[in-house]
DNA sequence: CGGTATCCGGAATGATACTG
DNA sequence: CAGTATCATTCCGGATACCG
């Protein structure tokens, strides 16, 4: 498994096409970003299979949450273009999200990690 | 691609095994946070692909990281059982990171990341 | 209902100096 | 070389109150 002439797949995308080590961790950073922030895993799991939710079912979906909160990471998950915002103009005021195409398609790039966290080793308690 | 009665790779494994939501966001969470922090992967890029690097090689190659910051994160990724440690006990001192196999096979979850990424839609600018 | 605005505390990060 | 210790700062999230 450490043999020098390793299979391609051993070596992130950085080494098969124009990306520096560097480039490739700012990539996935950024994807990280996308990701990282107290609730938004939370919101995409509350809407992945093509679910629409209101901003009231997802503040009861999700214990715990503040308003705060649950707009913020919506809103930037809607800047990064996975959530789609759809407001509906009457009263009393209803809004619905839902995620976008590529939103839904990266339910099996979070499969891959959930499957890479349960192929632990077995000694992880810390 | 908005049918309901969707494929199952459109459902994330919270659907598929006994999970539920809340756990399965919770499981990307943990993984997350094995990966979150500023330097961290950073530093699995530098060794991804079965390399070994000194404390020093390192830090040079990553600008702009501290030494406080570059032990820190490598101990939590060591504590996470990600990356490896050795000490060559000798003056001066010689200590070397690598990867272990799990940490190694976090390489093709981190690629379907950077692959979501780069099927984005375009508009990505904010 | 679906937000916004403001304040606050703790954690994460950074800068700098020192050590075995 | 490979860290540790201390202090300063910045950022994130929670609590609360108010608004169209």
């Amino acid at each position: 498994m450490t043999r020098t002439d390793e299979k391609v797949s051993d070596l992130p995308r950085s080494k098969r096409v124009p990306y520096t080590p560097e480039s490739a961790a700012q990539g996935v950073q950024n994807v990280i970003r996308v990701l990282e922030g107290r609730w938004k895993l939370v919101i995409l799991f509350q809407l992945f299979g093509g679910r629409i939710r209101r901003f009231s079912d997802l503040e009861r979906a999700i214990p715990g949450v503040s308003q705060k909160m649950l707009i913020q990471q919506l809103r930037q998950l809607e800047a990064d273009g996975v959530v789609a915002r759809i407001v509906h103009h009457q009263v009393p005021p209803k809004v619905e999200y839902h995620l976008t195409d590529w939103g839904q398609s990266l339910c099996p790039a979070l499969d891959a990690l959930l499957a890479w966290a349960e192929s632990a080793p077995s000694e992880m308690g810390s």
